[in-house]
DNA sequence: CTTCATCGTTTCATATTGTGGAATTCTATT
DNA sequence: AATAGAATTCCACAATATGAAACGATGAAG
């Protein structure tokens, strides 16, 4: 990998685009001193992203905010996935028996993308708002979807993930030893689901399991509770939902 | 406006990152073709890139992906919209009992953006993809949310988003004229509603209403469907569901 | 097996542009 | 009216982006 970008005022601009994506509206001297660049550098980055429709300028404020051309783009690269439009109805439904959040996601290397993410059309009141978001990744070896997915994958795959990943204790719950996950991932495999056991966010429990597919599995879907509800006396009722929503989308796929 | 983009590479290096994104996937020559650069530059671009994390290559054809970054910049866009996951589950029951396409704009300027966009967990045998895409934006004037949130500002504001719009003939059922506008926009005033007769796309109807707010209202939302399901018969009882969400979101804002 | 075509990759002299310091303009505050 | 602090503009020049040419890899054709 190079060490540094092989276009300086690439880095330039796209930091500064960054940041007016993620600050949400920003004005120039606070994006200059953010980004330590010389103020008149940044302006005309930003004449450019305006120029080019992805960002604009508010007339009474000065602040530049995004436009939704990203969005668009965003939207262009995620409605190219055929999958998560189909299996959509399903986590509906599991998501609305549950009362909890369900997400899709799909193998990227040696990580997971959330592609997708269902609230119950109604939710329970004690329900907390899952931060997941679409578009961001997650290691696979800390996640319940990630674990559904390293378990249908052969062995040595499996491995090789866990070599390439950089493992680290993300609660005092996660799987850091080779031989831990070894042994993980063979009681998935004979579950036909996965656990994330406040393994990757503490307090936070899912039920995961893989999308059944010809070839090796790339997708996978879970839900997301607090522990408190995905409680010993719930879980088996869960992992039922789980796997039957599974089987609906198989039959169906 | 400027007439060129104050940066040249700037304007290269977003050329190539969007030529990426709409196509999937293209090699460094269809892109130095589609492009007309110099396929070192455009090399060195996709470099860049690359090192960003917004493009990636494909080790065995050598072709250049989209990473889901800017799926994830685009979903942080769109998450700072507050309302979309507050009236979604209305909007879900519309689209169910209707069996049809539901879509929720955001007025940007001139225009209406989609911000959501909601199929039945259960399509009928009949229906047909929306084409629309969130984030995608459509003109006010020939777009049922579009017109709805027009009768839902003063007279003279529509005036101006009319005199701003560049009005166009998209199906022989546009409304062209002013005077046309302004007694169709009278009409949606006193009935609460809006229509899309075959104004935007041949053979699509749809029935629109914006979402209450005590500030002027600034989102729609609306029922698309093939002139056929819209027919006279179906539309009385879908103006019904459109109102009876509307007056549910109301009272729950 | 050799040759050829076409793809992606790399190099480096230099033409061109992006940079930033300083001045200017604008607006709100005192 | 003066001041502070924001955004905007200018332009000499330092630094970089450019592209022609060469190189390496791979698959197809003979």
């Amino acid at each position: 990998m190079e060490e540094k970008n092989p276009i300086q005022s690439a880095q330039r601009i796209f930091s500064v685009y960054e940041y007016v994506c993620r600050s949400g509206n920003a004005g120039l001297s606070q994006i200059t001193e953010a980004l330590g660049l010389n103020k008149s550098t940044v302006h005309r980055m930003l004449a450019s992203l305006i120029y080019m429709d992805y960002v604009k300028q508010d007339k009474f404020t000065g602040e530049y905010t995004p436009t939704f051309k990203t969005v668009e783009l965003g939207q262009t690269i995620l409605g190219r996935l055929d999958l998560p439009g189909r299996v959509r109805p399903y986590l509906q439904e599991l998501s609305d028996s549950t009362g909890e959040t369900v997400h899709l996601v799909r193998r990227d290397g040696t990580d997971v993308v959330y592609v997708d993410k269902i609230e119950p059309l109604h939710s329970r009141s004690d329900s907390i708002r899952m931060a997941s978001q679409i578009g961001r990744r997650r290691p696979m070896y800390c996640a319940g979807v990630g674990k559904a997915l390293m378990a249908s994958m052969p062995e040595n795959e499996a491995a090789e993930i866990w070599d390439h990943s950089r493992i680290e204790a993300k609660t005092e719950h996660t799987i850091v030893t080779r031989e831990k996950m070894k042994e993980e991932l063979a009681g998935i495999r004979s579950r036909g689901w996965a656990l994330d056991d406040e393994e990757n966010e503490k307090g936070v429990r899912c039920v995961a399991a893989v999308i059944p597919s010809d070839a090796e599995p790339e997708y996978a879907f879970s839900i997301s509770a607090p522990a408190a509800h995905l409680d010993e006396t719930h879980l088996p009722e869960v992992i039922r939902e789980v796997l039957k929503r599974q089987k609906e989308i198989s039959d169906a796929l």
